[in-house]
DNA sequence: TTTTCATATAAGCTCTCCTTATTATGGTTG
DNA sequence: CAACCATAATAAGGAGAGCTTATATGAAAA
């Protein structure tokens, strides 16, 4: 059967009103197009819907059962369209996000609070991994954004810088430090870095390549945090990100040598499909970084 | 928020067929009708249904969320349609008649029997009554159908003549009958009648009273089975109805009396709702009568 | 590159559905 | 009982939503 649905939005505000003059009122349309309407859809179904009285109208026992299924049809749809609606004011939804810890700690702490602030009602998701599957997870759709070291490319994902970092070189307050550093300069110095496997190392070891340095840490470790440990106990030089040091860099618990030139700064992108729309929550959280 | 349903069916299509152009083969419509539909309910909802790829498309979380609740919306729809389809061929429903005891063993055995066979999904009740509680029952669209003595006549219902029925004096086989009685002779034989309240009774004192006649039946019964039984054992002279006395009339345990002129006919007529259409059974029903 | 297959857009027309106006019906009221 | 009032039904004509065709656009495959 191939009955037009929106003869049922008529035939269901009409069962309700037990009236056509009532029903036109509600749906802002003339009675008479309402008693056509209403012909349309007993013929069509061959079944009449109405009992037709002076005081109005009122459902046929065939009209009954027909009105049972219309109404359940139209809650429905019409609980989907608030569904929708809460997701558009941000006052359902989850907003899921792949990122490092590090990157999470250091940048989007504070968005993240700011947004559950304003949109409490969105569920926040975290991931964390390494790059290659925080991509892999945003291309599954299991995460809306993931913020990943620069750069990057993938045909399917957008992904575009969002943070700044600068890669510098530290050591123990105690450390006696010349004036400046050539890049020669620290790789001979007993060098802490991360191992080899992260995007910080590859970095580094890539920039230092390109002018024929090579690097030979005395320590290789894999958190961050104790790269600037080690440096500030003077167990060698640690290479560190700025922004993530800044505290201890305040506190003097470790100093920055003076590099020149400084070694390139690095972007952190964030990532998203090119090619399904982002979540309005992806959405109100992107506009919150910027 | 006041969407056009139709859109919906266009969107459940489309998300079924992953596709805009096989949606739109499936509709009968062109390719360009669905993708300009589903703008419109994308614009209208404010929210991004489909991602469109090269070989298709496929629903965005928030176009599936919307889905689930379209499907079903869809699903009872369908389903209150094919409930009416199958009303309308008789393939379920229920066929309510209300008649007293000797009209239906009479004259409704054989059509019931028939109505049965030919739909045996529909379910058949009977209620038996007085005649005005069996009017109210249809008033009340408890029953679909009442059979009833006529006249009879109520603003709410049509009552039309279905069955003919004559009333006869009858008597015990050895019971010696004259070659002719006038109403005045039978009114001075020993008369066994059905009681006061019947409607039988009623018309009968009725067209005596009309020639100024007066009944003094020796006994009063209730039962119309009975009035033969004691006619037959020659306790008196009963009124009984031809129609429903062929069989004992036959094997001669009793005699109609040759009255002149005889009884005026009665009818039986079946009454329903003046304003309310007939069910599909009743309509199948009446017509298996006629 | 060119081809192909998908959706998007443009422009115009068709036909559905709505409107207004009138009729029909019956219940209500003076 | 008649006039009135409120309801639904019908008629006819007009507006515009939604369709069609044609073309553009874009991405992937060849």
């Amino acid at each position: 059967m191939k009955t037009k649905l929106d003869y049922y939005r008529v035939f269901y505000e009409t069962a309700r009103c037990r009236s056509f003059s009532d029903a036109a009122q509600h749906l802002y349309i003339s009675q008479s197009a309402i008693s056509q309407c209403i012909h349309q859809l007993e013929d069509a179904l061959g079944v009449k819907l109405f009992i037709r009285t002076r005081q109005g109208v009122s459902l046929t026992n065939e009209g009954q059962l027909l009105f049972l299924k219309v109404e359940s049809a139209i809650n429905s749809i019409e609980q989907g369209e608030s569904q929708l609606e809460r997701l558009r004011h941000l006052e359902s939804g989850e907003l899921k996000i792949a990122a490092g810890d590090s990157i999470t700690s250091h940048f989007l702490l504070k968005p993240l609070e700011e947004f559950h602030a304003s949109y409490p009602d969105v569920r926040i998701e975290m991931a964390n991994s390494y790059s290659s599957q925080m991509l892999s997870l945003v291309k599954e759709g299991k995460a809306d954004l993931a913020f990943v070291n620069m750069p990057l490319t993938d045909d399917e994902l957008v992904i575009e810088p969002c943070f700044e970092i600068n890669d510098i070189f530290v050591c123990g307050p105690d450390f006696e430090t010349k004036s400046s550093y050539s890049w020669k300069d620290v790789a001979d110095l007993p060098l802490i870095l991360l191992e080899k496997n992260s995007s910080s190392r590859r970095f580094l070891n890539a920039i230092f390549k390109e002018k024929k340095i090579s690097l030979h840490p005395q320590i290789e470790i894999a958190a961050h945090d104790l790269l600037i440990r080690f440096a500030s106990i003077h167990l060698g030089v640690s290479c560190v990100i700025e922004q993530f040091s800044e505290e201890e860099l305040k506190k003097g618990l470790i100093k920055k040598l003076p590099l020149n030139p400084p070694l390139p700064s690095r972007s952190i992108g964030c990532a998203y499909l090119k090619n399904a729309p982002l979540s309005y929550a992806a959405k109100a959280f992107l506009d919150l970084i910027k």
